[in-house]
DNA sequence: CCCTGATTATTAGTGCACTAACTAATGGAG
DNA sequence: CTCCATTAGTTAGTGCACTAATAATCAGGG
């Protein structure tokens, strides 16, 4: 038993120990990064997040949308009701649905795709992160996703 | 240039490339799944972040609080008030400095810590981790805040 | 054809987290 | 001792994210 594996479960309430706490940590840390990053595009990151999925399929469902950012509807209908404000996006009760609400690109919203190009290697080299550094804690997250996820019995 | 390499810029925008996606993902789902092993408890996760920085020392002032947890002290008064409508702390000025606010916790509070020490057994059982997987993963973490706090020109 | 149950989106209400603006107290520099 | 920059905390306002409740539409079975 070497001095370094003393780990005691006393220890385990130590703030600096808490993986759920470097994570919330992270994330906050990373999304301030993006900030002054999405400011001059008008996006805060969530809403980045709802641009990429339109940008990958337009147009698509409240639903959709909200399935591919695994994010309550709840959560998207007020993130999709300042996107359209901003002329991004437009919202239409689909024809031979009308629960369904589509979701698609304007002109302008296809077009802020070309600025977004520049997004991730900015981001990659503020945060000095190489594509397999990335990828590599991608992979770790996924994981983490699979198990939290799984949890919810 | 094998096939799997070929990675190009166009492809950087998909969302299921993302770490950032994946990061904010990650946090939200393990703080979801706190939140029935917390709510017996009555805590919150971010409350639950506030007591375990108590536990450790006591009292301390906000600003030692906000500083522990790398949150605003904006952020962190509104947590504190609720954590003392609780009984589980107590906000007194702070003799000899009045523009300090002393948090302690109560004899509540303290108890409470027993039934804490369960916790993180309990979601490292919930997330099928272990403590090595949570060591590396905790490492990983550290530097991508530090990457990212350091991108704050 | 109508009733029932499921699906889709929205609203209401709670709690975080941030920035900016404010109040109050402190501690020096002149 | 007075002025003033600094420090500590709170408040106001915006935006996420969740749950629960509501409204509207749809699809199937009697």
């Amino acid at each position: 038993m070497s001095v370094d594996n003393d780990l005691r479960a006393e220890d385990d309430l130590l703030l600096e120990r808490q993986l759920c706490f470097a994570l919330s940590v992270a994330s906050r840390s990373v999304v301030a990064a993006y900030r002054p990053v999405l400011e001059p595009m008008g996006l805060t990151h969530p809403q980045y997040l709802v641009m990429l999925a339109l940008w990958e399929r337009s147009p698509r469902t409240v639903r959709d949308v909200s399935d591919a950012l695994l994010l309550e509807p709840a959560t998207v209908t007020p993130l999709l009701k300042r996107l359209e404000e901003a002329g991004l996006v437009t919202r239409s009760r689909q024809a031979g649905n009308e629960r369904a609400l589509d979701v698609a690109l304007t002109d302008k919203g296809r077009k802020l795709r070309e600025k977004a190009l520049g997004v991730p290697p900015t981001m990659m080299a503020r945060l000095g992160i190489t594509r397999e550094d990335a990828s590599e804690l991608h992979q770790s997250m996924m994981k983490l996703i699979s198990a939290a996820q799984a949890s919810r019995t």
